[in-house]
DNA sequence: TTATGGTATAATGTATACAACTCTGAACTG
DNA sequence: CAGTTCAGAGTTGTATACATTATACCATAA
């Protein structure tokens, strides 16, 4: 029975994080531990628990006399996590160039970017789900490129924040009409990336990734200009003031 | 009265913190939440939260089937992290740069580095605290430049992991012959940092910071090759893997 | 009417009790 | 003698109780 095998603390933090993405308890809003605790159905010590860890995600923030509160983040904040995260994967994708990586690795990067070629030309025009996931595997490879725990750490924390993870804008809802012709760019600059790598050009495969994570930067912006009101339907959007 | 105001967590983080950065508990031994709450003269439940903040950081790990252990490093995993720093330190750099800067912030750095001058051309030779001070003020206006918070955490966070932090190599026992020659090599290059943002050169003012980093490498390095010893000296130094 | 102070309420920080789970070690069996 | 099982001790995960501190509200005075 799956709902026996997670601890409390894990219900507490799928619990809060969904809570607080879904843009429940927006805005600056301070968390009651109680309150929470009651609604998610447990006790106040894993709930607080989970809360120190949203606080060190930079989803909540400690208020200095006591308490949490919901963080907010500005337009400006998405878009240096967004620049912070093309940094850091670039730089993952220059020390894998400039040290070379595990082959097997490296088959595994090329296998799935010939899936997402799949999914691209679906007889059906666009397998999304597919695309969706084979981009998250792509960005867990490059992590691990280099073979280092630090800077694997260091990219998924970047992808923790809100808007910032690769994935983040890779939603049903999020689909415009410029959006297949994103996603074939997107996939070429996949391709060069992992090109320079093999090529062992660390200078070109970093500033490759960093051009590849402010796609995101792209979408983020369409998004809010086309469909501001998208706010419902991407999780962690609430979170941006409208300022 | 101090003691008064300090938190049990607070007290749990400093106590925990500086047992395992001495080494204490090195060498991916476990750590009982019991054993620590009696040592530390509390209860467990501020223990736990001050355990979980030093996983976060990276200092501890979880062990999957429950407490913790000690982290271990290897020599790789402290050049990373080194090398991880300066590269978000040079972004912080190349955003001032383009983004432009807070004249008052640019003018403190400019106080703090006549400062450092001064503590260079000291009449006895060198006023070392003095230079560990300013130098960590430099650091800390550096992360302020962008004025993004974003960016101010991710380097905060990168200087907690042990022996990455500007000033982790910047102890008395550390002086080594060279050492002076090291710090004016240093400064020469703060000048030059912040005479590219100044002028608005965000290529010159990334490159400049990520070498500036590299020299804790250097000195980590030569501290190794020199004087492997001095592991009880250097804060940190004692979870390195001898290997 | 506004500012101020006090009190009551409610929140958090901390300690502790209990239950579930690991791990150790020894006895037992093949 | 090796491997396995079972029991016990010890550990962690969770809940809850208590004390301290912040917050909100109202009364009172300027």
């Amino acid at each position: 029975m799956p709902s026996r095998s997670l601890s409390q603390l894990d219900r507490a933090l799928r619990g809060l994080r969904s809570l607080v993405l879904s843009g429940e308890y927006a805005g600056g809003q301070r968390l009651s531990e109680v309150a929470m605790a009651a609604q998610l159905g447990l006790s106040r010590t894993p709930l607080r628990q989970a809360m120190d860890r949203l606080v060190a995600e930079g989803l909540l923030e400690r208020i200095a006399t006591g308490g949490c509160r919901v963080a907010s983040f500005t337009k400006d904040d998405i878009s240096d996590a967004i620049e912070m995260r093309g940094v850091i994967e670039g730089t993952a994708a220059r020390l894998a160039a400039e040290r070379g990586v595990d082959p097997a690795l490296l088959a595994q990067a090329g296998a799935v970017l010939d899936i997402i070629d799949q999914a691209l030309g679906a007889p059906d025009g666009l397998d999304f789900d597919r695309y969706v996931t084979q981009n998250a595997a792509f960005h867990d490879l490059l992590a691990r490129f280099p073979n280092s725990p630090i800077v694997a750490r260091e990219i998924e924390r970047m992808s923790l924040l809100p808007l910032a993870s690769p994935s983040a804008f890779l939603s049903d809802q999020a689909m415009i009409p410029d959006f297949q012709d994103s996603l074939r760019y997107a996939q070429r600059q996949h391709r060069a990336i992992l090109e320079a790598i093999t090529a062992g050009e660390g200078a070109r495969a970093e500033a490759l990734t960093r051009e590849h994570a402010r796609l995101a930067l792209i979408n983020f912006n369409h998004l809010n200009k086309t469909r501001p009101m998208l706010t419902r339907n991407v999780p962690g959007l609430a979170l941006v003031a409208s300022e």
